[in-house]
DNA sequence: AAGAGCTGCAACCGCTCATGA
DNA sequence: ATCATGAGCGGTTGCAGCTCT
């Protein structure tokens, strides 16, 4: 006997979601909680199958969601999970308070997808795209030989002694560069260097909240010498992240702290969320 | 102004995997 | 061992809104 299929097709909706289907799915899970999808619809009164109710709440109903673009700091974090977990959206999601797999899924194949390409990195691995993709070469006269720092010239050991002085000299020759990223000016950086997210919003640094860097226009991030840095510059660093698994433990934890500072805010936001959704009389 | 083409996002589909009865 | 179920995933579709010509 095969698999009973998780729905039964006939007469059921599909498409866009209305906002009675949304008020009803809202309060029988207010009601009753998360419990077995498949009876979700018959008991909520929906013609839906259950596999759509929990899409449905999981990736627009659900009160601690974020709404909106990820923020520069989220698309951040996103790459730096992504260098690590590779398409393991619900893995990157759970770092990601109030984001859901398939919004980060949605934005990594309309945004940063496009924007690794456009600066010569390989999406899926992180790896500077093979040279024909990168735009454009320079003629042979202007290409320096000690300019060029391969990946396999950056796996340098992990120790203490990697030299701030030749890291200012690749971050000086990232401030000559122009504009356009050139993935043989990456700079070489140790996993005591790797970029954490900055700190989120809070009242002792309004000046790193999303808001202010979103509206910014161009939102600048402190590279692991405290200067500010383009997007490209920052993506320059991090895709080298995969050289040094072995000291990945530590980003984690920081990665982990990051996160429970959204919650934090997550749940300041949550009454509010419920009382736009749902109405006050419901709470 | 209008139509075509493009873009971004919500939602769906079909599949695998993990888990518990 | 088998089956039902939910979770998770990659891929895809449909549509509204935007941009281009």
């Amino acid at each position: 006997m095969g698999r009973q299929p998780c729905c039964d097709k006939v007469g059921l909706k599909k498409g866009p979601w209305t906002a009675d289907e949304d008020k009803k799915l809202i309060n029988f899970i207010l009601t009753n909680g998360q419990c077995c999808w498949r009876s979700v619809p018959k008991l909520a009164g929906l013609l839906r199958c259950g596999k759509s109710c929990r899409l449905r709440w999981i990736n627009y109903l659900r009160p601690d969601l974020k709404r909106g673009l990820l923020s520069d700091d989220e698309e951040k974090l996103v790459i730096h999970l992504h260098a690590q977990l590779g398409n393991r959206w619900s893995k990157i999601a759970s770092h990601m308070a109030g984001r859901t797999d398939n919004e980060i899924k949605n934005h990594w194949n309309t945004h940063i997808k496009k924007k690794l390409k456009k600066m010569g990195i390989d999406p899926t691995t992180h790896q500077p795209l093979p040279s024909p993709a990168v735009d454009q070469p320079p003629p042979e006269s202007e290409r320096t030989e000690s300019k060029s720092i391969t990946f396999e010239q950056s796996t340098i050991s992990t120790d203490d002694s990697i030299n701030d002085d030749k890291i200012i000299e690749s971050n000086d020759v990232l401030l000559v560069s122009s504009s356009d990223f050139c993935i043989d000016e990456i700079p070489v950086i140790g996993p005591h260097e790797i970029l954490l997210p900055p700190p989120l919003p809070d009242q002792s640094s309004p000046t790193t909240s999303c808001s202010s860097s979103c509206s910014s226009g161009g939102a600048s991030w402190p590279n692991a010498m405290g200067v500010a840095q383009s997007f490209e510059d920052y993506c320059s660093e991090i895709v080298n992240i995969d050289i040094w698994e072995q000291d990945f433990g530590d980003v984690f934890d920081l990665l982990g702290d990051y996160e429970s500072d959204l919650k934090g805010e997550d749940a300041m936001n949550l009454e509010s969320s419920w009382e736009m959704m749902i109405g006050d009389d419901q709470i």
